[in-house]
DNA sequence: ATCGGAATTTGATACAGATCAAAGAGCGCG
DNA sequence: CGCGCTCTTTGATCTGTATCAAATTCCGAT
């Protein structure tokens, strides 16, 4: 609960520097930038932000796994997001935002007060560029996702789910074929992907009896057939892109 | 399949002047958009995109409506969007999509040259801003939709649908209580909510029933007991907007 | 080390919605 | 105006996942 600060880096060495909002920025907007950021930190498990609060600052995620999610009115609620290193938090133009955003590790965000902000991006194109990718972004992204809710099998959607960590960390983890951190307990699958817990824990054993994948932890595994992976999801392999 | 040509019409008079990328272009910024645009036309059924075909055009939907879809391996597919008047397909700064975009109805087109129209992006910070928008406000409907896939009941689904096109009808028919019709055959609705065509029957015949609605014809629908609708939707009723 | 609580796994059962099947209902076309 | 097609409804059954329940493992704190 406690928030913890953070010594503020310079723009130029921020390890998101060349993904965030910021990136198409050359040096003098960078300089706006940097006199307008402070850093936040979060617990695991803190809310970051509540849903219908008013919205005070925009942020972009510096380190850390943070989750969007809805919730219906008898409490069964479903992740809508997650947003990794470089994803951005809040909209110009809305002062609230319709989701809980909650820390799911230890999280820092680099952020920025709304109102200055939205002028920045109403006078500078590079940011609203770059915001606007973002958001196709994401868009993409939960396109996706609806095809995995709507219409895959919990087998399906747990391989998907372990191919997107797969890809993912080959741009972060310089080892390829080492073991991946799953950065959610068994609960927060389950709610990302519109299941049970159980159903998960069921599903992931069900994986390392067919040796598709090993587990050393139970937050760390190893995939032992990729093919087999890939064919486990259900996806449409053509349109596909590098291999 | 014929492609009907559309009389052109001025942008001052275009029905969806104020709400599409247009919308917060200035007289001369529209001069230019009038001379680059041209429309075209679908038949209900009709694919207007197919997923990874090059993409050399952008377009506003002028009227009708069609549907963008994902397709699993073995033909399982999820609809993952609904285009409506005003919205808009395609995206500057991607040459393909990743879904089919299909006339659901007959559709005009209003179309733009890709590579032109990006570049009038760059340079028309009106025209990014509203992209923007468009972006975000289809961004907030797909986290509805993820909260609707991953964790509704298939009643709940069908109510949501419905108060959707009924919210979505008070802007459009000005006779409030009056019959609405539903835009899509059983079987796409089925691909819209993750069910089946058979699930999807049974529960407007359930609604039906419990006197929530009423059918004058198959397609023609009125909204009898709006609170018991809103009820069946499960959705936290809080966070509300205006009644 | 040992205790206690949370996270996870595994088992048994129930049920919502899918699947398989067939019978209407509406509608364009000869 | 009746044939044939598609869309829709309804019924019977099956099945994947949720739900309920109980072990088991892990990890931090004493």
């Amino acid at each position: 609960m406690q928030i913890p600060l953070i010594a503020p880096v310079k723009c130029s060495e921020c390890p998101i520097r060349h993904r965030a909002v910021c990136a198409r920025c050359d040096t003098d907007e960078l300089l706006i930038l940097e006199n307008m950021k402070s850093y936040r930190s979060y617990a695991a498990g803190d809310v970051i932000l509540w849903r219908g609060e008013p919205l005070d600052f925009v942020a972009s995620l510096v380190s850390g796994v943070a989750s969007l999610s809805k919730t219906l009115e008898d409490g069964r609620t479903q992740m809508v997001g997650l947003l990794l290193p470089s994803d951005f938090i809040g909209r110009p133009g809305r002062t609230k935002i319709d989701f809980d955003v909650t820390a799911t590790s230890d999280v820092t965000l680099c952020c920025f007060d709304r109102k200055p902000f939205e002028q920045l991006v109403a006078e500078t194109p590079h940011v609203a560029q770059r915001l606007l990718e973002l958001a196709l972004d994401e868009l993409d992204a939960s396109r996706d996702w609806m095809l995995l809710l709507g219409r895959k099998t919990a087998r399906e959607k747990i391989a998907t789910f372990i191919d997107m960590l797969v890809r993912r960390s080959r741009g972060t983890a310089p080892d390829a074929a080492d073991s991946i951190a799953l950065p959610l307990t068994r609960d927060q699958i389950a709610n990302y992907l519109g299941l049970t817990l159980e159903t998960v824990s069921r599903q992931f054993s069900a994986l390392k009896k067919d040796g598709v994948i090993g587990f050393s932890d139970r937050r760390q595994f190893v995939v032992k057939d990729i093919i087999a992976l890939h064919d486990a999801t259900g996806d449409d392999s053509d349109g596909g892109v590098l291999s």
